[in-house]
DNA sequence: GGCGAATCGGAACCACTGTTCCGGATGTCT
DNA sequence: AGACATCCGGAACAGTGGTTCCGATTCGCC
């Protein structure tokens, strides 16, 4: 409020900096690895940092998580752009989808265990709109070339994208081609030529909300962590 | 070794017997509400018992959710064999894959959360292996009867439930009648007719592999949690 | 080279939760 | 009824891991 307040310096120190690169791309290895069940010690020793040095970019966890996970929303949406690009929208649907699986079997946190940092109360994140924006484009595209059924809608790719996660997740260590298997196996279930899919498809904001869920792990959002926030009395 | 030893009594004392089956109920409604989340305190809570009441039967939480997850992996046999029973074999298959999506809707620990009992070291529990061979007897028949495309192993069986259970759970609030039309597009990628699918199928391990890290949340299995162990010098 | 502010490191802190312990209550058997 | 083993409750304990704090250090600038 007051004008003397010199407002933070827009640019980092130096070592500032280079710390922080450090403890993201640390952050990145260890969440791959573990999930977001890595421990900040964990990534501090990886950065070569001390805990307290993460404290000072990111207020909490969560916020380091979050950062990460537009990383990882980026490279999604750049496996879609390629999708995209490619000349037929049946071809750039599959590699897409082998692409996905590829990354999240060998990406612990891949968009899945990642993210308990997506905040039960918060809406969809632009980033995972605009992801969403443009796998509908890639879905449209598709239907227009008549290479998938018209009935299976936005929804219903993005479930059939949870359960391939899944899958992925599951086999990666013991199975990790399985998932190309698979992804040929859910392909099948968008030729067209089936019978029209019984109920309703998923809203946008049930969509917005199985994203969450899928995000956080499944194991338990807690509605709100009071640690943060509490004590200070 | 000593003769003396009396040997502890077969059957507990009424009340004891009374407790254990409140516990059971009470672990039963926190796992399903909870997953593997609910703590000690809560199920103790709930049953209207204190802590060490439930320490007296179960030698560790994770012990007590094994005891639950059996009762589980009972309950999807009893649909499988109802799958079974059924006449024309597609029309059981697809009826089991709706019953279990709703039964994992409807429990949050189903199947899936719960267990981080599944020890890491340990292969696939008898009720496992029985599980599995019924699934693959069901699997059979919808061969046999053609109304299953015949390069669809067990293990893509298998690897559609761990993606079914995922999208099940991540809809479970927000559109809970959505896993039935998630089952029929599912099935449909099983229909007969479609190119081969690329790729080996799971070998058993690998199913077994799976079956458990998909039972594991997928969050973290510690090695060995060293509690129960340490201490007492 | 020297000064002040920003930054660093990591030990201490604290809430959380599974587990243990034991005095007192309760069945069961004679 | 009386005696004894078993069982119960829940406070206390302990490992864990996110977060905070502050003295020491380093960078940027004069």
């Amino acid at each position: 409020m007051s004008a003397a307040t010199p407002a933070a310096p827009r640019t980092l120190r130096r070592d500032a900096r280079a710390n922080r690169e450090r403890i993201l791309a640390a952050a990145r290895d260890a969440f791959a690895e573990h999930g977001m069940e890595a421990g900040m010690d964990d990534i501090a020793r990886r950065a070569g940092v001390g805990v307290g040095t993460i404290y000072r970019r990111f207020p909490t966890k969560e916020a380091l998580a979050e950062a990460i996970l537009e990383d990882k929303l980026a490279a999604v949406g750049a496996m879609i752009d390629r999708a995209l690009g490619a000349d037929d929208p049946d071809g750039g649907l599959r590699r897409f989808l082998g692409e996905l699986a590829r990354h999240q079997a060998e990406d612990r946190s891949g968009a899945a265990a990642l993210a308990s940092c997506a905040r039960p109360d918060a809406g969809a994140s632009p980033g995972e709109l605009a992801l969403r924006e443009r796998l509908g484009e890639l879905l449209r595209r598709a239907h227009d070339a008549g290479a998938v059924r018209p009935d299976v809608r936005l929804g219903d790719l993005m479930a059939l994208l949870w359960g391939l996660g899944r899958v992925a997740a599951v086999t990666a260590d013991t199975a990790p081609r399985y998932a190309d298997r698979y992804t040929a196996l859910i392909m099948d279930a968008l030729a067209p030529g089936a019978a029209a899919l019984p109920g309703r498809p998923l809203t946008a904001a049930q969509i917005t909300a199985g994203s969450r869920a899928a995000m956080t792990t499944a194991a338990g959002i807690r509605p709100r962590p009071p640690r943060a926030a509490a004590a200070r009395s």
